[in-house]
DNA sequence: TTATTTGTTCGTACATTTGCGAAATACGAA
DNA sequence: TTCGTATTTCGCAAATGTACGAACAAATAA
């Protein structure tokens, strides 16, 4: 009995669990809508810890759903659009839109 | 400072969570395309024990995906129709689809 | 140099998830 | 009643996830 579960399904579960936590939901939605943010907007704006967000962010990171990048003394993140544009598309078909 | 998250992020959130393992994934995949199915027919075909495919059946009812009716001597599974909608239209909205 | 800002990593604690096999449940059939 | 079928629940173990504060790192500002 060999594995049934696609390599598609498989990313799709990947980008649902990154996505199953309402901090990470928040800051995703955040970034779609403005396409950028910074980790000290967020820390100030979300009750939690910073080194909470950090690992939230991190998980989206290693989700590959966003980047960030360095703008001294700050970092900012964005969506990572190549992956963003790959989990639309597996959602899209995954939920018959 | 108070909380920043919707009740709506939450509620994609949960589902999301719930779409968050490959197993769950492919059934509810498997839903989608032809309506209903049986869990025996599931342990017959996922590499996992009996009990293990009952608790993500049980993740999928208690997140709202799925409902199971009883046809002795069987269980046979379904998408639960409303919530299934609205979870496609939360995701419509959050991916801009 | 020392202080400040921004963010990550570490250590810890506790909760949840994932997985299994064994036992239990429920019910129709023999 | 006893047997067989279909599925869930229990008990357990191991792995992961969530959260915090303290300590650390890197770079700029004073």
């Amino acid at each position: 009995m060999q594995d049934q579960i696609t390599e598609e399904q498989k990313r799709l579960a990947r980008y649902a669990k990154a996505m199953g936590h309402p901090v990470r939901m928040y800051i995703l939605e955040l970034l779609v809508s403005q396409s950028c943010c910074y980790s000290g907007d967020l820390s100030e704006i979300l009750p939690i810890a910073k080194s909470t967000l950090s690992q939230h962010l991190k998980e989206l990171k290693d989700a590959g759903l966003i980047q960030g990048t360095i703008e001294r003394p700050k970092i900012k993140y964005c969506l990572n659009q190549d992956n963003w544009e790959q989990a639309r598309e597996l959602f899209r078909n995954f939920l018959r839109l």
